[in-house]
DNA sequence: TTGATTTTCGCAATCGATTGTGATATTATG
DNA sequence: CATAATATCACAATCGATTGCGAAAATCAA
C-alpha cells in the first residue's frame, strides 16, 4: 500500500494525498476528509524511509553504548527510547563494547544510517579514535555525549560530577573512623579517572595522602571484586574501607568479606558507584554513588530534541551525583 | 557524498559505481580498481535508507521487549543485535510495554520503518491483539516470537519448557521435604500460565493437591515480593517454601524472610525464575530456574536470518530451562 | 579489412515519498 | 456578463540508490 494506490483509490494525485498526510494547505475540505477516510480505512502509514531520502531526516538516533546489559546503561537506553519516541523518533541501540576499534565501527555503521543525531553512553567514547570517527563522518548530526565532554562543534556534553562525588564518599568513611580507605577499579576511562582524583582530593584533605592505595583490577565484573579485595588485604592487611568503581565489583568484594566473617561496615566499610539495583539487595546492602542515569538520559533525549528542533547552541551541562547511603558503611 | 559524486571524480556514471560496489560482473578490472580506490579515499558508503528502498529491504530488525531494563531482557538483546550486527542488519529496540495497547503501537511503528523482521521478546506477545495487529500489517515480514507461540504463517515460535521447570522445581522442595509448597506472582502472561500448571502438576503428582496456594501478587517488583510474603505468612502460617515467577521477587520475599529473622531453607525454602544475576548476590542466594534467554536469543536471531535468506519453512522450537541450584533451597 | 561477438558501460526507469510551479476550476468584483 | 483573483489540484523533478536494456568500444574470426 502506497501513497499511489491512496491516491488512485481517492481519485487524485499522490501529491494531493500527501498534502493531507502532512496537514498543508491548498486542499478543499471536502478533499481532504475523503482522502482522510481511506487513510483510516486502509490503515495507510508513509513509508518513513522513502520519506527520509527527501526529508533528509530520517527519524532514526543512534544509541550508542557500551554493553547493554549492564544495568545503568539499560536504565539510561530505557528513558531514552521513551521520550525519543514522543517525539516520532526511532532508536537504533548498538553495543559498541569498550575497545575503541568497536566503537568506531558502531559510529561507521550509524553513518550509513543517516541517523539524524547520536547519544553516546558512557566516558568510554572520550577518546581519539570515536572523536577522529565523529569528525570525519558525522559533521552533519548533534551528538550528545552521556558523561563525558568532546571539544566538537556539534557535540554536545552531559557531565557528572563523580569527582566530587567520589570526595564526598572519602568524607562519608572519613566521619565513619576510617583512615585506610583504599580505591578499587582500573583507570582506563575518563569516567573512572575523575573518581580516582576525587578519590585522592579527599584523602589529601584530611592529611591521609600516606594512606592511599590505588588497588588496580583489570574488570568490573563481581569476579574482579573478589580477586581484587582477597589480594588487596593480603597485600595491606590494614585497609578498612574499600571504594569500588562499580557496584557489580563491590557486590564481589562483600561476598568475600561475607565469606570470611569480616564484619561489615565495622571492620572494613565498602562503597560502589552508579547506583545499580545490586546495592539494594545484597547484604549488607551497598553505599553508592548515583550517577544520575535516569536523568542523564532526559536531559540527553531532550538537548538533541532541542537541536533537530533548531535551537543551535553547544551545550554543556554538569549533573550533580548523590551518595546514596546503605548498610555496608 | 552521494555515489553520483563518487561517479563524477571517476568519470563513469552512477551505475558503474554502484555496479563496482555491489560487485556485480561487467566492469573492467582497471574501471573497477579506480573505483575502489575513489571508494575508500572518500570512505563512501552507500545510503543504506535509500537503497532500502529499490531493494525493498531495509536491513532493520524490529525488537520488541517489554522493558530493557529487566535483566533477562537485556541479556536477550545484547546477543541479538550482535548477532544482527554481524549479518549487516541493525536492530531497533522498543520498549513495548505490558499492555496491549502499547504493544500494538510498537508493532505500527515497526511497520512504518519497514523493518524486515520482527522479534518479539516474552510471552506477553501472545495475545489477541497483537495477534491482529501482526496479522494486519505483518504479512510481509519473518517474525519471531522468543518464549511464546502465535498460529500465524510468518511467525515462528522459540518455546522453554518453563512448565516443565517449575515442575521440577516441585520436585526439588519436594526431596528437601517441603510439603507446603506456595506459588506467587500473577497468572496475566501464557509464560506464568505455565509456570502455574507446572506447579499444579507437580503438587498433584505427590497427592499435594490440598497444599496448592496460589498467591497473586500485581507485580513483579521486589517491594510485591516483599508485601506479597507478608500477607501470605499471616494467611498460610504453614508455608515451608515459595515458588516466585520471578527473581527479582524473589528477592523482595527473601529480604521480609531475613528481617524476620527465618532460617532460609531450613524454615523457609525459596525459589526464583529466570535465572537473573540478582538470584546470584543475594544472601542466601536464590534457586532459579534458567530459562535460557542467551540460547533463545541466538536462536532467534539465527531463525530470523534463515527465512531471510530464502529458508521459508515455519519453525516451532522448544529450548529446555534448567534448574539452578543455590542456597535457597 | 570487414563483419560478428563479446565487453564494458551509460541511459533511463524505478522504489515511495515531497514540493515548486503552473494549469484549471471556482468565486469574487465591477 | 466579462474579467480578475483565488482556491484547488496535477505534473514533473527530486532525494540516493539499483538494474534492464541498448549502445559503443574492444576483441575475435575469416
Amino acid at each position: 500500500m502506497t501513497i499511489y494506490d491512496i491516491a488512485e483509490k481517492a481519485g487524485v494525485s499522490a501529491s494531493t494525498v500527501s498534502r493531507v498526510i502532512n496537514n498543508k494547505p491548498g486542499i478543499k475540505a471536502e478533499t481532504r476528509e475523503k482522502i482522510q477516510k481511506l487513510l483510516k480505512e486502509y490503515n495507510y502509514t508513509p513509508d518513513e524511509n522513502a520519506r527520509g531520502l527527501v526529508n533528509k531526516a530520517t527519524k532514526l538516533i543512534g544509541i550508542l553504548i557500551p554493553d547493554i546489559r549492564n544495568n545503568h546503561h539499560s536504565d539510561l537506553a530505557y528513558v531514552v527510547e521513551k521520550k525519543l519516541r514522543e517525539q516520532g523518533y526511532c532508536s537504533i541501540i548498538l553495543n559498541a563494547g569498550y575497545e575503541h576499534k568497536t566503537m568506531a565501527e558502531s559510529i561507521q555503521i550509524l553513518e550509513q544510517r543517516k541517523v539524524d543525531g547520536i547519544i553516546l553512553v558512557g566516558s568510554a567514547f572520550q577518546n581519539d579514535r570515536v572523536e577522529k570517527e565523529l569528525r570525519q563522518r558525522m559533521t552533519h548530526a548533534p551528538i550528545v555525549l552521556a558523561n563525558g565532554y568532546l571539544d566538537l562543534a556539534n557535540v554536545h556534553g552531559i557531565l557528572i560530577d563523580e569527582r566530587n562525588g567520589t570526595k564526598r564518599l572519602v568524607d562519608l568513611l572519613y566521619s565513619k573512623g576510617k583512615r585506610h580507605i583504599a580505591f578499587m577499579g582500573n583507570l582506563n576511562t575518563p569516567s573512572n579517572q575523575e573518581k580516582f582524583y576525587g578519590y585522592e582530593e579527599g584523602m589529601e584533605k584530611y592529611g591521609l595522602t600516606e594512606n592511599k592505595i590505588l588497588f588496580q583490577v583489570s574488570g568490573i565484573e563481581k569476579e574482579s571484586g573478589y580477586r581484587g579485595v582477597k589480594q588487596l588485604l593480603s597485600e595491606h592487611p590494614d585497609v578498612d574501607s574499600v571504594i569500588c568503581v562499580e557496584d557489580l565489583m563491590a557486590v564481589g568484594v562483600i561476598r568475600y568479606l561475607n565469606e570470611l566473617g569480616i564484619k561489615i561496615p565495622q571492620q572494613i566499610a565498602v562503597t560502589g558507584m552508579n547506583n545499580s539495583i545490586l546495592g539494594e539487595i545484597t547484604f549488607p546492602s551497598i553505599t553508592t554513588l548515583d550517577n544520575k542515569m535516569i536523568d542523564t538520559g532526559l536531559m540527553a533525549a531532550q538537548i538533541l530534541m532541542n537541536y533537530l528542533n533548531g535551537e543551535n547552541n553547544a551545550q554543556k551541562v554538569m549533573l550533580f551525583s548523590e551518595i546514596i547511603e546503605r548498610e555496608s558503611t
